[in-house]
This record gives structure tokens, sequence and C-alpha cells, in this order.
DNA sequence: CATTCAGGCAGAATTCGGGT
DNA sequence: ACCCGAATTCTGCCTGAATG
């Protein structure tokens, strides 16, 4: 089934869904619309409401929450902030229809059916968002956004410019820099934020042999950390503050501190 | 040119499991 | 009991195929 077909099947299935539930439904002339329908609630309220064909993978329903359009410049996305009150989810393999307003996720919110391998309190249950629960709608929950990590190339590139390192940096490498010592010897840098979590600095790890160092920024304690690619086998965490109980096992922070670790 | 669904990669946050 | 590293889940962004 192409695409369009799909998305027209959607919503011939939410449409007789909400006739179903004798809701009233009014769907607007053309297609220059950024919403789908406009249904009235009992207490007399319009909503106006986004169909979405819901995915089903891996026991988790995903479905899109931004539009996309190409112009000569290439993809344009845009999300539907302000324009739309909720988005109605049909899932063809279930048959079910969801209801998620568009103020309780940031940009995208998956909706678990299955129990997952290990339990995360993050976990949206799609129980909780099921159409039939969920109407006449209520009061809605709203999701905090969540806090992105600051980016790491540029406090990198400062640090070593401030050090007289040189270095070039490149694109579509696993690598951010690659910077001679004072050998002559070459480092591949990979910058990545990282950010405290129960004392310790966490960053994300790359498996790639590409990788000589990682340059860790935290803007936490405003420090750059050096850590080599060999000292770990998958990931690695730096503690900066000490734990309940001494462990000889511990990395600490200090001890990868950038000005007094360069050269690796 | 506009719109849909589909998939992949990487980042952020959290929990689990093994080692001490 | 506590720590660290590994594993897992959700999210953001991007690209592509297909169609009208």
């Amino acid at each position: 089934m192409d695409a369009h077909q799909k998305g027209e099947l959607t919503e011939a299935a939410v449409l007789a869904e909400l006739k179903r539930h004798g809701i009233p439904v009014l769907t607007p002339f053309g297609d220059n619309q950024r919403y789908d329908m406009v249904v009235e609630t009992p207490a007399g309220e319009l909503l106006t409401l986004q169909i979405k064909t819901g995915r089903l993978s891996n026991g988790v329903i995903t479905f899109h929450t931004k539009s996309q359009h190409t112009n000569a410049e290439g993809n344009v996305y845009k999300y539907y902030d302000g324009e739309i009150d909720c988005f109605i989810v049909y899932v063809h393999e279930l048959g079910t229809l969801y209801l998620v307003y568009i103020n309780e996720f940031d940009r995208r919110i998956s909706l678990r059916v299955e129990n997952p391998d290990q339990p995360d309190p993050s976990i949206n249950w799609a129980d909780d968002y099921e159409f039939d629960a969920r109407w006449p709608p209520s009061a809605h929950r709203i999701r905090s956004a969540s806090h992105g990590r600051a980016p790491a190339v540029e406090p990198v590139s400062e640090r070593l410019q401030e050090r007289l390192v040189p270095f070039v940096q490149v694109d579509d490498e696993p690598y951010h820099f690659v910077a001679c010592d004072d050998s002559g010897t070459q480092h591949r840098i990979r910058a990545c934020s990282g950010s405290v979590v129960d004392g310790r600095i966490r960053f994300p790890t790359r498996d790639s042999d590409a990788i000589d160092v990682y340059c860790v920024h935290c803007s936490e304690t405003e420090e750059i950390y050096l850590v080599a690619d060999d000292e770990f086998d998958q990931s690695i965490s730096l503690r900066v503050h000490p734990p309940d109980q001494p462990d000889a096992s511990i990395n600490w922070g200090d001890d990868h501190r950038f000005d007094e670790r360069w050269p690796p």
C-alpha cells in the first residue's frame, strides 16, 4: 500500500470511529489546512485534530509529529505547535485509536503496548492514551521538555586554541579535530558533552577505531576532560563527587582534566 | 512542488548486572 | 552494600521512496 493510500485509509478509519462515538466531526474544505478534522466536545469546545498513522515496531507505537515538504532548499519540516489541539493516531495492525494532546510532549512521543525488556519510568503506556479512555477530553498532563546537552565542539575548539595546540577541524568523521602534540604526533579527537549523574560525568562513546581521544565538555563543572579511547572498553564515567564508599576502581574527573592530560 | 510513511543514526537519560 | 560499565529506552534529526 502506498503512503498516500495508507494516510487516506487512516483518516477514513478515524472518521468512522469518531462517528461511532456520536462525535460531531467537521472537515475543512480543500487540503490547505494544518488540521485534518475538527470535532466538537460534549462541552461545546472545538478541537482541531491532526490524523496520523501509527507504526507498530518492537512493541512500540510511533508516529510523525511534523509535516514535511520540499522546496528549492530541500526538505522542510514543520511542527504543528499552536496549529492543532491534538493528534489522533490510528494503528492499522491493532485497529486501535489513540488521543495525544500536542502539549503532552515536546517533539516526539512513543506509546508502548508491550512490556519492555527493561522497565523505564519514562515509558508512555499506550493504554493511557486510548481514545475510548480519554474521551470526552479532560485535564491532560504536561510533560516537561527534555534538556539537551550543549554542543561540545566549540568549547573544545576554544580550549585547543588557548593551549596553542595546532589542530584542524573536520566534518563527516567520527572525530571532530585532528590535533598535533609537541612531538608531531597526530591525535583524532572527538568532542562530546558530558553531564553529571549521581556524582559521575557520563558521556556517549562511539565504537570506532577512528577516535584516539575524547574531549568531554561538562557544563556543570565548567571543565573539559580528556579520556583516551584505549582507557575503556565500551563506556567510562568520571567521578567528580566523592562516593559514599571509597573504591580503587574509581576514575576521578580531576585526574582527567584536559590541561593536565594534554598531550595524551 | 507537496505530502505521506518508513528507516537509520546519534544523543540523553535511566536501570540492570557483575565485580569488589 | 556500593560502584562502575553495559544495556536499554525514548527522542531529535535526517534521508529516501512513492505518489499526485
